[in-house]
DNA sequence: GCCATTAATCGTAATTCTACGATACGACTG
DNA sequence: CAGTCGTATCGTAGAATTACGATTAATGGC
């Protein structure tokens, strides 16, 4: 065995290598909500608790593909999840992610 | 007098519009730290407190012209400021802007 | 099984981001 | 006043984002 391989780190490390994943994941949160389409889809969501994709795309002036991609980018950050319901898609916030967002950015 | 113009808007319009508002504000801020060099630069200089430019293009491993490109994006986002100090230029945070940050994202 | 409905994906054009080296600019130093 | 140091800006190439219409895929009703 390789005793560099997995040699317990010592905390100063283990603080570097957790403070790099915390940029990149705030990053990729905020970079989630750095578009105003995607800020208002993510409080409609919010705000309705339960929402069918169909509503989200009255509810704004975007054509309905353009919907999808803000709100795949929106999934692929982890701040909602979509359920199959039928025919339809229903989109809900997906809390953790929400706290951790909110966590990160208090700690800044 | 047009009184259309000035006349007071109910508190349901006011809502309406402060909460787009809000919503391009957040989007801007996010957007501001969608990257993670951007992160990364922020915290250091909330770290440091006062940082010169120099020190931060040190800390990370990126060209100091693509650091001066994400100061840049910071500053035009409110979230940092610089001041000139000699030959040099000094960073440091700016504290409405971030208490703004948390106060949006924790109104989530 | 066929059709309508709903949402995702594809293709594509225009714009923006990211990174770099090179260059310009402003302010001290000798 | 010439030179140096620290930053900003320019030019540019490649990648990613944003938007749309057209198409595809999946589901439920007739």
């Amino acid at each position: 065995m390789d005793e560099t391989c997995c040699a317990p780190l010592d905390g100063k490390v283990v603080r570097e290598v957790e403070r790099r994943d915390s940029d990149v994941e705030l990053a990729v949160l905020s970079k989630a909500l750095g578009h105003p389409a995607r800020v208002r889809i993510l409080r409609f969501v919010i705000a309705q608790e339960s929402c069918i994709c169909g509503d989200i795309v009255e509810h704004l002036p975007l054509a309905q593909s353009t919907v999808s991609q803000h709100l795949k980018m929106l999934k692929q950050a982890g701040l909602i999840r979509g359920t199959i319901d039928g025919p339809r898609v229903c989109y809900c916030v997906e809390p953790k992610a929400l706290q951790r967002f909110r966590q990160l950015v208090s700690g800044l």
